[in-house]
DNA sequence: TCTGGGGTCCTAGGACCC
DNA sequence: TCTGGGGTCCTAGGACCC
């Protein structure tokens, strides 16, 4: 039997959700209604572009630009700050609407939902169930949402995608060739920059140009990536609904410093500090990880990261920033810094940590002051205890201000 | 005052083992 | 004394997503 689905995403999630916070505080500016982006602090050299209004798009401005650019676009552009808080708090507000239609959901990301309607439709026909949610979402909450219907996931993320906002499509097999093929190859889903001059090479251009090609010949020239977006190009996608709550693969943080550090005792203090941060989000899922990965961006945007498997798995803040700080070491070559990140990959849960034969029971006496530390975050903010010389990343040298 | 942050998955090469 | 081949694990880097 065909499955039918729901890709539900909401437009412009960010900017809407500001407007709608804006409106509900007070303000009577719809900031939807003019050249308006969502950004970071340019002075702390986080200045992208997150989210964008209609008419900020209309003149040329994207996601992920520096707001530098997007303001030679457009010279009087407002721009609003982000605030996570709020997101997340509409993100469930519409997470828990929509679960009362359907127990298969999945959240794909803050802004979007896939619903798995197969054994949920009630008689009802999909298109209706989705002009309701659709009005539903608007009335309760005030801002709007794409809703795309299709048998599978890939279709139906593909159809929310077509013509915005508040809009609802359908991309059911027999309308592959009119509503996805004439599609640049570049609107495929997992169909990225790097990819495009190598299609282009095939002479791919459009969705359909992909579709009619030889599976062999993307596998030959992508492997298994190109049988991937071949299968997604005549609409193949098999993979479910997934409607458990799944735990993270890897935890990470990092930060983008307000100026290019070269002072190694000041770039392993901020080492620290998002140490303690992935390491506290690691304890909170009750995981331990085996794998500690140190990542540097330099002054000229080079990546370069390190990882070391751990004899045993851990989630101790100083066993991790011990093993973290040697990675740094090894990384450091003296070229000022742009960017430190850390991530713990190889997580499982404590019933099943191989011990190392060498283990000396390190682990226990750490967790206990972990666990200590934890408790007062908790209970009076996740700044309220912090390590003594810990980087106060505001603070930047009187000479370069 | 040019370029965020958090993820997942894949690949390729080297080490090591039988 | 002229040099295998299959498998697994580990590491570094990179593509893609929102």
């Amino acid at each position: 039997m065909e499955r039918i689905i729901l890709h539900v995403d909401v437009n412009n999630a960010f900017l809407s959700w500001t407007a709608v916070e804006r409106l509900k505080n007070g303000e009577k500016l719809d900031i939807r209604t003019i050249p308006a982006i969502i950004g970071g602090d340019e002075k702390q050299r986080k200045g992208v572009v997150l989210a964008k209004s209609p008419i900020a798009k209309k003149l040329g401005i994207q996601t992920g630009e520096p707001i530098y650019f997007a303001r030679k676009k457009c010279p009087n552009l407002q721009i609003y700050k982000s605030d996570f808080k709020v997101y997340y708090k509409y993100s469930n507000s519409l997470y828990n609407l929509l679960s009362e239609y359907t127990d298969k959901i999945e959240r794909f990301s803050i802004d979007e939902c896939f619903m798995d309607m197969t054994n949920y439709l009630k008689n009802r026909k999909p298109y209706d169930i989705a002009l309701e949610i659709n009005r539903r979402v608007k009335e309760n909450f005030g801002f709007t949402v794409n809703i795309g219907i299709a048998n599978n996931k890939l279709l139906a993320k593909m159809a929310s995608d077509f013509e915005k906002p508040d809009k609802i499509h359908t991309l059911y097999k027999s309308e592959l060739s009119t509503k996805m093929w004439p599609l640049p190859v570049s609107d495929l889903f997992m169909v990225g920059k790097k990819s495009l001059p190598k299609l282009e090479k095939m002479h791919i251009k459009t969705i359909g140009d992909l579709a009619k090609k030889e599976e062999l010949d993307l596998i030959r020239a992508f492997g298994k990536y190109g049988k991937m977006i071949w299968e997604y190009a005549n609409g193949i996608d098999n993979s479910e609904v997934i409607f458990e709550e799944q735990e993270p693969k890897c935890i990470g943080n990092s930060v983008t410093l307000p100026y290019d550090f070269s002072d190694i005792e000041k770039i392993e203090e901020v080492l620290l500090s998002i140490t303690e941060q992935t390491t506290y989000r690691l304890r909170k899922h009750e995981l331990y990880a085996s794998v500690v990965n140190v990542q540097i961006k330099t002054k000229d945007f080079k990546v370069f990261s390190h990882q070391k498997k751990m004899d045993t798995a851990t989630n101790s803040t100083k066993i991790i920033y011990e093993e973290s700080k040697k990675l740094l070491e090894e990384l450091y070559k003296g070229v000022p810094i742009r960017l430190i990140g850390i991530r713990v990959d190889g997580l499982s849960h404590k019933d099943e940590i191989q011990l190392s034969i060498f283990d000396n029971h390190k682990n226990d006496k750490q967790e206990k002051i972990d666990a200590v530390i934890d408790k007062i975050k908790d209970k009076y903010g996740y700044n309220s205890i912090t390590r003594a010389g810990k980087v106060d990343l505001e603070e930047i040298p009187d000479k370069l201000k």
